[in-house]
DNA sequence: ATCGTCATTTGT
DNA sequence: CAAATGACGATC
């Protein structure tokens, strides 16, 4: 190989494993997909190594490409082209790290190159001189806060003995779930191995960080989240690449993070739908840490106050043990539900409450509280989630003739119609509006949030203060002390020794949702907020406003969120819905999905459903959207991968064609 | 995607 | 007969 020619100058290749492998850094069709051979200039033999960044030429342009590998020869029959030089000598993607990517490009049927845009920031050279110092093994902490847990010793033995434990656990009612990951992690490290947990948003990145720190020092942990700014996430990131941390909190953006010696990987409330990158090809953190747990014999935890079908389906298919708290224990622990249906409403005989229009047992629950001096949570809708509606005469805002709660517009059809306005509270439809105050019969719409219901409430309960979290402003904490905190679902203030109620708002509305997982999102909802509540033989209560004979409200009532999982997962199973079976969705114009469908060489036992429209259709209705879903059994979700990845390169390889986006296990199907 | 090459069409 | 347009197809 040495030797060797280009047109115009004459450059010696290196003597040995002269080719690198290069996976370039540019957006290419599906069918490039692949990796691109180099010849390596004898100059740059000793600084490239495999994992470094390099830039080479790519259709006449230089750009930036990872070397993956060098070899003594080339496959290709061509000409090959001359490294143009290493960025840095850096080894940003090494060999687990590449294996990773691989797996999960395979496992999403997407491409190897925009796994590892997700999974190596982009570089920034001041951060590569930071100094390297190892990180110092922690003390073991305690693992007595784990015994109230069934197996929860065990657990933290095992990871403290680097075992690959997989656990399923089911946070108490007001565990300090920050310090018990912490816990987790700090036994990992003190048995000279990493850890990476992963939640949901920022604000818990925070949370947990802190509580970190108090086990393992400031410097044993470090954050990665995507809000970082480009130096200080590659300075991070690098400080996990070069073993100098060995505790890794970040949000979904941390779940490639390439931690050393992995002895835990966790994620905490695996049901919020952050969890999932909006980025092809749409990785999971769960699924992704599931895999790493797998690939490097570390322990996996997957946590929360409810559970997912996905979650249940570990522990069914026993390749997860349940950690979690005997029944007597979770009694204990957990607050006192009260559900309030549409036949229970009803409203407060005092007079300010009335005023409010809240039900009487809510506002008892509430007062109860205030008078021992404990807060209030009030989980509200989002804002703009749900229209509410007013007067459209004299703009008085439209309350339910039941139960006085908003009157809001549901969205949807039913019918070809759409559906008739209901009540936000108990869901009670409401077809013929007349307006309280003027008698007109006609409705507006009104943006109505939790600024408004504070409003309310502030007026039935004279004197106690009123904070709101949500939408742009979210509290991190409250102060004990009466104060009614309203608050949309996610944004819910850490209480100092729990809330004393809370009243849950949105019931009907949220379960009354059309999507796949409405029912478990909104029990993860309610099971989140309500744990924050004190235990029930403290006065703690809960209000939620929903039929207490439906499942998921029952679920709540009984505390039982393996319970509902359980069930959840039946009827997935029993309709073909994931994660019974695996699905992908393919989204795109008419022409297109079904042009990657001909392309499409089915999976045995496979069926397309579908194609039906979706949704956001166009002004002059003419590009309108479709998406149809590509179902197998699950064991089959590799092959079903490899079809998709492959009808996406045979297309892309013909004439410039619409695009289409395709999911493996998309959130919401249809 | 984007940029070549090569064939075909179009203009004078 | 040259310039302009367009269809492939390769991209190390």
């Amino acid at each position: 190989m040495a030797g060797k020619t280009t047109g115009r100058l004459e450059r010696t290749a290196a003597s040995s494993l002269p080719v690198a492998g290069v996976l370039v850094e540019v957006a290419l069709p599906a069918h490039l997909d692949r990796v691109f051979d180099y010849l390596l200039p004898e100059r740059l033999d000793a600084a490239a190594v495999p994992g470094c960044r390099v830039r080479v030429r790519f259709r006449g342009k230089l750009v930036d490409g990872f070397l993956l590998e060098r070899k003594e020869n080339s496959d290709f029959a061509g000409t090959l082209q001359w490294v143009d030089r290493v960025i840095s000598e850096e080894v940003v993607l090494p060999p687990e790290l590449l294996q990773l990517c691989r797996a999960v490009a395979e496992r999403y049927g997407g491409m190897l190159a925009d796994v590892v845009r997700l999974a190596v920031p982009p570089r920034h050279a001041r951060a590569e001189k930071q100094p390297r110092e190892p990180a110092a093994a922690p003390p073991r902490p305690t693992a007595e806060p784990w015994s109230r847990y069934q197996r929860g010793p065990a657990l933290l033995e095992a990871i403290h003995a680097g075992k690959p434990a997989r656990a399923v656990w089911q946070a108490l009612p007001g565990e300090d779930w920050t310090a018990r990951l912490a816990e987790a992690a700090a036994t990992a490290a003190a048995a000279g191995r990493g850890a990476l947990l992963v939640v949901p948003d920022n604000r818990d990145v925070q949370r947990l960080r802190a509580a970190c720190a108090r086990l393992l020092g400031e410097s044993g942990v470090v954050e990665l989240t995507a809000e970082l700014g480009p130096e200080a996430r590659y300075k991070r990131w690098l400080a996990v690449l070069r073993g100098t941390v060995r505790v890794v909190v970040g949000t979904r953006a941390a779940m490639f993070a390439p931690v050393h010696d992995l002895g835990l990987l966790a994620v905490w409330d695996d049901g919020d739908e952050m969890h999932s990158y909006p980025t092809a090809p749409y990785p999971h953190a769960r699924d992704v840490l599931t895999h790493r747990a797998h690939a490097a014999g570390a322990a996996l935890v997957v946590a929360g106050f409810a559970r997912t079908a996905e979650a249940a389906l570990l522990v069914e298919s026993g390749w997860a043990h349940e950690v979690a708290a005997p029944r007597e224990q979770v009694r204990e622990s957990a607050p006192r539900v009260t559900a309030i249906g549409e036949d229970d409403v009803q409203l407060a005989r005092d007079p300010a409450a009335r005023a409010a229009r809240l039900p009487s047992v809510a506002f008892e629950a509430a007062r109860a509280a205030l008078k021992r001096d404990e807060p209030v949570l009030v989980q509200v809708p989002r804002r703009g989630y749900v229209p509410a509606l007013a007067c459209g005469d004299c703009r008085e805002q439209a309350r339910c003739r039941r139960c006085a709660g908003p009157l809001a517009l549901p969205g949807g059809t039913e019918g070809g119609q759409p559906k008739p306005a209901a009540c936000r509270w108990c869901g009670a439809a409401e077809a013929a509006f007349r307006c309280a105050s003027c008698g007109s019969r006609r409705l507006r719409a009104i943006a109505v949030g939790a600024g408004r219901t504070a409003e309310e409430l502030g007026r039935a309960f004279p004197g106690v203060p009123v904070r709101t979290s949500g939408g742009g402003e979210v509290l991190d904490s409250v102060r004990p002390g009466p104060a009614l905190v309203v608050s949309t679902p996610g944004a819910e203030p850490v209480a100092d020794g729990g809330y004393g109620a809370a009243l849950l708002l949105d019931g009907r509305t949220l379960l009354a949702r059309p999507e796949l997982r409405a029912t478990e999102e909104a029990l993860r909802r309610w099971f989140a907020a309500a744990a924050m509540v004190r235990p029930g033989r403290d006065g703690g209560r809960v209000v939620v406003m929903a039929d207490s004979s439906l499942q998921p409200v029952q679920a709540l009532v009984r505390w039982d969120p393996a319970w509902f999982a359980q069930l959840e997962l039946a009827g997935r199973s029993e309709l073909g819905f994931p994660p019974a079976m695996r699905v992908a969705s393919v989204d795109g114009t008419p022409e297109a999905v079904n042009d990657l469908l001909d392309h499409l060489d089915l999976p045995e036992g496979g069926e397309v459903l579908g194609p039906v429209p979706l949704g956001e259709v166009d002004e002059d209705g003419g590009s309108e959207r479709e998406r149809a879903l590509v179902r197998v059994g699950r064991t089959r979700g590799r092959a079903l991968a490899d079809a998709l990845r492959e009808a996406r390169a045979v297309r892309a390889s013909k004439r410039p064609s619409d695009p289409v986006r395709v999911r493996v296990d998309p959130l919401e199907l249809l």
